[in-house]
DNA sequence: AATAAAATTACTCATTTGGGTAATTGTAAA
DNA sequence: TTTACAATTACCCAAATGAGTAATTTTATT
């Protein structure tokens, strides 16, 4: 018997998709809740073994759950099931530990499969959300505007190392240092060292 | 009618699968290649809707296949099918612009729905290979010595954002952005934001 | 209810960094 | 061979950052 838990506010969405699972042969949901302050209250205690997760919830955001959640347990299953298709939605989601994405048109039978592939090590996926997540990993391969030695540079910049530390294992004056890295900066049109290395880091500069 | 072309060097699995794909509806594959000089020869030529390709090839490996499909095709939809599935075949693959992913005992009915879902703007996978894709970018969250606040910081400070706008953004003034920056510098044993951001990235802290 | 941890605000002071400007030398392409 | 760019050094000034210290308010956890 697959105990799922659900995370949703809206109490038709809610009940309908309690009632579906509880209706499925080998699937079990009797606890719901429609805000995340209760679910994180009460699922350390049930301890299920999936929770259907909403993102856009009164109060505590979903993602804002999910990063709560897997603190406490970090072995527990958690799917997305939202509406939201924008970006920050997935990869904060992903990021603080969801181990699956599908959207709320998805075919209840279809989230059926979903939480038993969880359970079974995978991580399923509406089509869109997999599409943007592999897309994510595409290098637009372009050509860098720096020189070797910038490139250089900014390689140690990421790494945190300071002007003088730089200027000591290039063999060269700290003055050089600065000169070269105001020029970094001017040709990838940042103006800080962080933005620079989210750049180089983004643009696979090094 | 979905013209689909196969790069694989097992002669048997090769026609094995050409020969289910012709004989299902609405399918069409008459262009099978056992190496990928052949298929980079020919495919800019047939333009299939999609290629089936392996990655254990004689000579030009897959990946290198895909790469250099990829250049002169921005638009083909290559799907992986291999037995291959360590992190770097993965990776690889969707780095340089395969858009699904499927394991070598994947059910052929299952390839077919993976052909539709790609050509409808998907993306399938094999379930442990979404499992692995979703797994990289979960963050290392529950092993970190920083609160939830300032691993929030922490992600603004690699995003290269200054101390006056993080503020702005979590609506708290600039001494408390600078004191949660002074913990966390503590915490990571760190002294300045190009360290932390290294370890922010090393261990995926974010 | 008591305790601990996290989040918040504020103040100083020294150091680091970013931006502007200028100039010399070497190398490689036009 | 001239031109262009990369690499180098230097100085000044303003802004951002890092470190020390102190204290209050929220928010969990026991």
């Amino acid at each position: 018997m697959i105990d799922v838990a659900i995370v949703e506010d809206n109490t038709e969405v809610r009940e309908t998709l309690a009632l579906f699972i509880n209706e499925s042969d080998g699937f079990n949901c009797e606890n719901v809740y429609s805000d995340c302050e209760s679910a994180l209250a009460k699922i350390p205690e049930t301890l299920p073994d999936v929770v259907l997760m909403d993102l856009g919830l009164p109060g505590k955001s979903g993602i804002e759950g999910i990063q709560i959640l897997k603190r406490k347990l970090p072995n527990l299953d958690i799917i997305v099931l939202t509406i939201q298709e924008d970006d920050e939605s997935v990869f904060e989601s992903l990021r603080y530990g969801a181990c699956g994405y599908l959207l709320k048109n998805t075919d209840p039978n279809k989230i059926l499969t979903s939480i038993k592939e969880v359970l079974d090590g995978g991580s399923p996926m509406s089509s869109a959300i997999a599409r943007k997540v592999i897309s994510s990993f595409h290098t637009n391969d372009h050509e860098s505007p720096l020189s070797i030695r910038e490139t250089e540079v900014l390689k140690k910049l990421c790494e945190g190392q300071n002007y003088k530390v730089i200027a000591d294992s290039l063999f060269v004056s700290g003055n050089t240092v600065r000169m070269h890295i105001k020029n970094i900066y001017k040709k990838l049109h940042v103006h800080s060292r962080g933005e620079a290395v989210k750049k180089a880091i983004e643009d696979r500069l090094i």
